[in-house]
DNA sequence: CCGTAAAGTTAACGTTGTTAACCAAAAAGT
DNA sequence: ACTTTTTGGTTAACAACGTTAACTTTACGG
């Protein structure tokens, strides 16, 4: 509370920076410690370990990707575009912001499966407006309309973490490969029927 | 030589008994050397780094899955159902070896990019195998194929990384979701037209 | 039998996440 | 106003990590 202070969000803006700039493997409790002014130990009072930690950072990329979603579904009023704009601004977010992306949805992986899950909750509301805007162009039960937005969830997905992982054709260029995942997306969606 | 020895092929066998029945995390190059009995050191003899361990093990997991795919391709001589059983294999082999997939696919993150990409030649064999399936059943140029089989293959890439992140709602049952996505992989392949 | 090269070991360096023990200053209680 | 407790922070250390330099042992060719 003291002016100095809001040692918690110097912290968190640290670690971001760290993020951003060097990429996951810098971020490290000392390197943090050391570019806020701090000692490692005082970390460990504003967060219980390095994954909680983690975890605030995945939050806040979780907000800033709701806000380019948000933003983007705003920008057309004809579902069909809206729907197209949307799918790509998830692929642009995921691309630009590829370090963010990976503690999101690609880290997790051993220990944080024990987190909460209702700390996901945006992430869940990301998938609901998908599944929104699905049930506005086709229709369908609620489920159908859930589990067609996790398919479509899935394959934005799978499509950022390969070209992240470069393992794309070099060859293929970026923008080609979005705009046929985009449009692969579309004709899915189209032709639901089974 | 040496008839006790094969040591390379003995490190190799407990590295990859740990990363399946500890997970990643427990694959260190300590508790390698103590489980195979030889020192952390001498297993730098025999491999670069530890990166270069983990390689070795995302080849026996290429391997491991094209086996899978291949075998999967062979049971069905009808263009369609094979599609579907080759989708299924490899939905199965991700969800049957989580911690192959993780370092065959996940892994990679930060230093793995400056790899030999050509060691990947396996993987990229693979996407071809459901690239030729794409041209047969409903042709297309070889480009336009490739394209396909990529977005396809990053279908199914991120429903696999999604299962295992366990992102799915946990209501859905893994059965139909993955029946869902081979549905939708078909409905998008079948009606290329764009 | 000797010299050389390969295979393995010991010991260490620098880094990591995390914790116990301690200290200072502010807040609260009486 | 004085004492007590809580809060925010530090120092020092532990155990584990990947990796390397230097040394020792083993095997083998001449």
């Amino acid at each position: 509370m003291t002016t100095n202070g809001n040692l918690r969000g110097r912290i968190l803006e640290q670690a971001r920076v760290l993020l951003l700039k060097e990429g996951y493997s810098a971020v490290s409790m000392r390197k943090i410690a050391k570019a806020v002014g701090c000692t490692p130990t005082s970390i460990y009072i504003y967060f219980d370990n390095k994954d909680a930690l983690i975890h605030a950072l995945i939050e806040e990329g979780m907000e800033l990707l709701a806000v380019d979603l948000g933003s983007a579904s705003k920008l057309d009023s004809a579902p069909r575009p809206r729907f197209r704009r949307i799918c790509m601004a998830f692929l642009e977010f995921g691309i630009q912001n590829p370090e963010y992306f990976q503690i999101m949805f690609l880290l997790h992986p051993e220990k944080m499966e024990r987190y909460p899950t209702d700390k996901y909750r945006r992430a869940r509301r990301n998938l609901e407006l998908f599944a929104d805007i699905l049930r506005e162009i086709r229709g369908g039960s609620s489920f159908d309309t859930m589990l067609s937005a996790t398919v479509l969830w899935s394959l934005l997905h799978g499509a950022i973490s390969l070209h992240l992982a470069q393992r794309l054709d070099v060859g293929l260029p970026a923008s080609t490969f979005i705009e046929q995942v985009v449009e692969h997306a579309e004709t899915m969606l189209l032709s639901e029927s089974s």
